[in-house]
DNA sequence: CGCCGCATTGACGTTCGTCAAGTCTAGTGG
DNA sequence: CCACTAGACTTGACGAACGTCAATGCGGCG
């Protein structure tokens, strides 16, 4: 498979999870998400410092909260390996996922603001995430210039995606709210290195649901519909898009609404 | 009316616009949008400085954009007068309306991370903002810590909120969106001094819709329905909230969906 | 006065949610 | 090795919520 021609070599999400024990040191330095993580062209001595921001790692078993809703704000993460999913409560119950987020990508924003998280990170795989103390990162970024930009992009996209959420919930039919997650999905695992034509979905049809303001059954079924046109093969979790174009199509269709 | 009673007087969206014009020095140390827009706690010298960041003030003529989509960026805004929605369009012409801004909200965080502004500002009454120079406000958040902070709070908030909204698009009721709707802009108004009972729609129904994924038509047979149930009176664009326990027991109802 | 944009209201249709039954898969234990 | 189970997924029938289309009302402004 020719597109799965790896930039970024060996982010394995789980084989070697195991193997990396928290006394080895990997520094922010020789670390290969650094190109999606930090910022570029800092100097040997700026990096240096920046390892140091990234006091520990941390493991997260499936299933368990990196935070919850409530918790004391200290740190973001950054993903090493595993794949999270970010949720918020109502009072009555209901909840809502907010993103899905992967190796390379921050995590923990919602937290400064009040100090306290509100909402609720969950690993949906085993996963290890590098934690960085929030007051180390702004002492930091008060002397390294391009730190410092590199923070306000990384929440400044934070607000944008989540703008290109609003239109998708504002104004999206169940097949293009689909066909753009999946999209989403298939591009940010390309610029890691993986297939722009397959994927393993890591959420279940009700988080997916919950994320694009659906039903469970209505993703199925519209998984299902996607299957009958022949733009994608669906295997449970497996999904191959066999016509990236034809999703594209769909995504721009504005049937209704 | 006595929770008209003004916490900080004299914050006008209309009337007195024309007459303040650019030449007047309007420093942030004395401007009375201080609390909800600058960090407390400053020095004196402090301050002096953060005045220095507002470099100007401009007007914006009701309906005019204060930025469009692929703008560079440059600045954040800082609202003195009047009133603004943001949106994103997408390439087949479909918007979206991802805010609605009042006096003291920042605005333009949103093009931070591309150097160009990914959405529009459009002002829905004359409006007066502070153009506040991005490097000049990075600059000196490296010297100023409670300025640093304050300014990763604002994004931080506005990451909140909008993960607010996206739990009302994805899983709320029409009622329900519009008495969150309602409840939200009544209490923001609140805490910049106006009434807690009754406010004045900058916005159409159409406006409205698109905020909250609804139809302009489904919009105004909501408000019809609350009419009907006694919980609150509206003509055209005046709102005025009878029972307020009434609509914070819609938007926990959690009837469907 | 008449026009125009905005808002309201009604009749009808579509989309998606609800409820229920049934299937598939992975994991467990005999 | 196979039966059993639990959780995830699929599919169908039906209904509710909201969108669509169209007619009408209303208020502000030239």
């Amino acid at each position: 498979m020719s597109d799965s021609s790896k930039k970024l070599t060996c982010i394995n999400t789980n084989v070697f999870t195991h193997m990396s024990s928290t006394s080895i040191k990997v520094a922010c330095s020789n670390c290969n998400l650094r190109e999606l993580c930090m910022p570029l062209g800092l100097s040997d001595s700026e990096m240096e410092r920046v390892d140091e921001v990234v006091a520990t790692r941390r493991k997260v078993a499936r299933g368990d909260n990196l935070f919850r809703n409530g918790d004391k704000f200290n740190a973001l993460f950054a993903i090493r390996t595993g794949f999270f999913k970010t949720r918020i409560s109502a009072e009555d119950g209901r909840d809502q996922v907010t993103g899905f987020q992967m190796a390379g990508e921050i995590i923990g924003l919602d937290g400064i603001v009040s100090d306290h998280h509100t909402c609720d990170a969950v690993a949906l795989e085993d996963a290890e995430v590098c934690v960085m103390p929030f007051d180390r990162i702004e002492e930091l970024s008060r002397e390294i210039t391009s730190l410092q930009r590199h923070v306000h992009k990384i929440m400044s996209r934070e607000i944008v995606r989540e703008n290109g959420v609003m239109l998708l919930l504002g104004s999206m039919r169940a097949e293009e709210r689909l066909a753009a997650f999946l999209l989403n999905l298939v591009q940010r695992l390309h610029a890691r290195g993986f297939s722009q034509s397959e994927l393993v979905l890591r959420m279940t049809r009700e988080e997916i649901g919950s994320y694009l303001g659906l039903k469970l059954e209505t993703v199925s079924r519209t998984f299902s519909k996607f299957v009958e046109e022949g733009i994608v093969e669906v295997k449970q979790r497996h999904v191959r898009i066999l016509n990236p174009d034809g999703l594209k199509l769909i995504v721009n269709s504005q049937t209704c609404q």
